[in-house]
DNA sequence: CTAACTGTACTAATACTCGCAGTACAGTTG
DNA sequence: CAACTGTACTGCGAGTATTAGTACAGTTAG
């Protein structure tokens, strides 16, 4: 399903929970879809699924997944919008980097040109409110 | 000079690598101003002359300042537009940081927004090349 | 040169994180 | 009940991070 650095200094569930973020941002993992068990998941890897269980864990807290005693993870459908609060922290992240790029000599043409870069790869499939 | 949380989970030398590094980005802090000793300032903050060292050092690696052995520590003024590597590095954070923000549901004008209000409280003076 | 300042290097203790392992519990499904 | 799912807890071992203490090195003023 992935492939993990055992070298890296990032750990290996943070590694997942990056991997398993982009999936579901980029609609590779669709809503309600089931992620792999722990276990199974855990099997593939070749590590231990206590690790698994940790990143998802994160991935729910942070409201990417919602996880069902007895029946498995999903991908959380709903999410995002509701936690306006961590959009907020995305934001305040946000500026933090953006005048640290502009500091460095990031043009906001050059910047805009990102942006558009991603509303096509993201907004491709998404609801219009 | 400035607060810091010692019982936050972020480490000490990291806010103060994060709050220079505002007023470095802000001119504040002016290029070439000369930046309390690290006696002085672990004196003030109540810490460890060392741990100021940490982030001193962390920042002439990022290329915010200079140190000169005897004199003190300094803000570099060339600095930035040589150090590309590094802005390469803060638009890769930034596309990611920028596709969970759009996910979460921040509209691409909010984010022109954010940037006209950088430019405006960064670019207030600056060189335009 | 001496004294008092500056940054810097090294070591050490402590605390924490990470990943693994094992065990046990709880809910779902057939 | 059996076999799957997630979850909680303990402990262990290795590594790393953080801070502190101490000593060294360059600069400047007298």
């Amino acid at each position: 399903m992935f492939e993990l650095d055992m070298r890296s200094r990032q750990p290996i569930y943070e590694q997942l929970v990056d991997k398993l973020k982009e999936l579901i941002i980029s609609e590779v993992l669709k809503p309600d879809e089931q992620l792999p068990s722990v276990r199974t998941l855990a099997g593939q890897l070749t590590i231990n699924p206590n690790t698994i269980q940790k990143a998802y864990r994160e991935l729910e807290t942070q409201g990417y997944i919602y996880s069902v005693k007895g029946k498995g993870s999903f991908v959380n459908p709903i999410s995002l919008v509701e936690n306006s609060d961590k959009l907020v922290s995305v934001i305040k992240e946000l500026k933090k980097l953006l005048s640290e790029a502009m500091y460095l000599g990031l043009k906001p043409a050059e910047l805009i040109e990102l942006i558009h870069d991603l509303e096509s790869s993201i907004g491709g499939g998404k609801n219009d409110d």
